[in-house]
DNA sequence: ATGTCGATACTTTATCGA
């Protein structure tokens, strides 16, 4: 089972792009961030002549986030508990129904919190303690889970090309790393780090400033899994080949094999 | 020296968000 995240910067924008890495890498699920698009609109039959089953959420211009799976999505979930009033769309939950190697995965696009001294960064740590709250409540019912998206975290200062530089970002800020340490706390493991121990491996490289040729880029695009999910990981990587392509997404897709059991 | 991209609207350029 092999699951990917990838913040694709507006799925009308990147749609040769992602249908031309569906097809050369292949992967079981794929969650799918920053689709700026309702749901309406969302070209799905561009994926489901992929062979690929999908849930969305979306909103007009902003946000949307989605899930493509080769098997059946039940029992989706297409917002985070706990705020009855916040309509932004940056939260999709299913049950990957396949079998013996099912999952639980969520594509998650957190908000991005800068500038720090206005109401965005208080909005992102409020979301984190409500993402928090829930991936507890998943544990409980002890499945193998994956939350993967592009977190807007970069969890240590070995994940961002210039650490003095990035420290006061809402990306690098303590109380934004104390936060997804938490998540780390409650049983969840990065399926990158855990595979890797180099610094330098980046998911994320801006647009500006020659970002990419220059490899000045972040690690924000995670994966973490419960302990049934972490315990079937085999393989993580992050492939940075799309962030070359033209008309390349600011990001670039994260992938983690799982075993179908143990 | 400077060099971004995508979506939107009282559009063809400015604004916002990232």
């Amino acid at each position: 089972m092999k699951i990917a995240t990838w913040n694709v910067n507006s799925i009308k924008a990147r749609l040769a792009n992602v249908r031309a890495w569906l097809g050369d890498a292949v992967p079981d699920v794929a969650l799918l961030q920053e689709t700026k698009t309702v749901a309406e609109a969302f070209p799905a039959s561009e994926f489901e002549e992929l062979g690929y089953n999908l849930a969305v959420a979306g909103q007009k211009s902003y946000n949307g986030v989605a899930i493509l799976s080769k098997h059946p999505i039940e029992d989706v979930v297409d917002r985070l508990p706990g705020d009855e009033g916040d309509d932004q769309a940056r939260y999709i939950e299913g049950w990957i129904d396949a079998g013996a190697a099912g999952i639980r995965v969520a594509s998650i696009y957190l908000p991005n919190g800068n500038p720090t001294d206005s109401p965005k960064y208080p909005y992102k740590l409020a979301w984190m303690d409500r993402l928090g709250a829930h991936a507890r409540a998943l544990l409980a019912q002890e499945e193998p889970v994956i939350l993967g998206g592009d977190y807007n975290v970069v969890p240590a200062d070995g994940d961002v090309y210039d650490p003095a530089g990035w420290a006061d970002d809402a990306l690098c800020r303590p109380e934004t790393r104390a936060r997804f340490r938490a998540l780390v706390h409650l049983g969840y493991t990065d399926a990158f780090r855990a595979l890797h121990r180099e610094g330098g491996r980046y998911s994320f490289w801006d647009y500006q400033r020659r970002a990419f040729e220059a490899d000045r880029g972040l690690r924000i695009d995670h994966l973490l899994l419960s302990p049934q999910a972490a315990d079937r990981l085999e393989a993580c990587d992050i492939d940075p080949v799309p962030r070359g392509w033209a008309k390349a997404s600011d990001h670039t897709p994260v992938w983690c094999v799982l075993s179908a059991q143990i």
